[in-house]
DNA sequence: AATGGCTGCAACCGCTTACCA
DNA sequence: ATGGTAAGCGGTTGCAGCCAT
């Protein structure tokens, strides 16, 4: 993949955070021609994205189902059973969560769950090592569930 | 009021998987 | 059966905003 671009035209690929007038023009071109093969969706649409880009701004942010903020506890907690089942498999994880974008569920999960995870192994005193802060704390997540939900508002 | 550190989120990168000719 | 292309996925990074000093 990633590919040189085929022909001297597309040279210019704008990168960094979208702005509202590129958000527009993806949302109105997906609106009138559906979503399709996301390069060529780029190219037709004139956007200077790149196909990837575009899909994940889409998925991700542009997306009418797509929620934001304010992670229930509910949510919270099936977060954190589906990882303990499945590791950081977020996309899976995500189908189980209606409206919720996989990089959101991530970042949910590395910036807090983590953690407080984390702290409560220090609280534990075990200091144990970093090594089992990824997917191998399936077990270690479990346990500190009931800690985590009473922990974060 | 200024500033330095921390946190959370958006977006990019690189690898893997699925699909098609 | 094979090679090429696009999509999907997980990890990582950059930066804006917030907070403590």
């Amino acid at each position: 993949m990633d590919k040189r671009p085929c022909n001297s035209q597309d040279v210019e690929v704008r990168k960094g955070p979208w702005t509202m007038e590129e958000d527009l023009i993806l949302i109105n071109y997906i609106a009138n021609h559906g979503e399709g093969v996301w390069n060529s969706l780029a190219k037709s649409a004139g956007l200077k994205r790149t196909g990837k880009s575009c899909r994940l701004r889409w998925l991700n942010y542009l997306r009418p189902d797509v929620r934001r903020g304010n992670i229930t506890p509910e949510e919270q907690l099936l977060i954190m059973e589906l990882h303990a089942k499945w590791g950081n498999k977020w996309s899976k994880i995500a189908k189980h969560l209606p409206g919720r974008t996989d990089n959101e569920i991530k970042n949910y999960w590395r910036t807090r769950i983590q953690k407080h995870i984390k702290q409560g192994e220090n609280m534990n005193g075990q200091g144990s090592s970093e090594q089992n802060t990824d997917h191998q704390e399936g077990s270690s997540s479990q346990m500190a569930l009931p800690l985590l939900v009473k922990q974060i508002p």
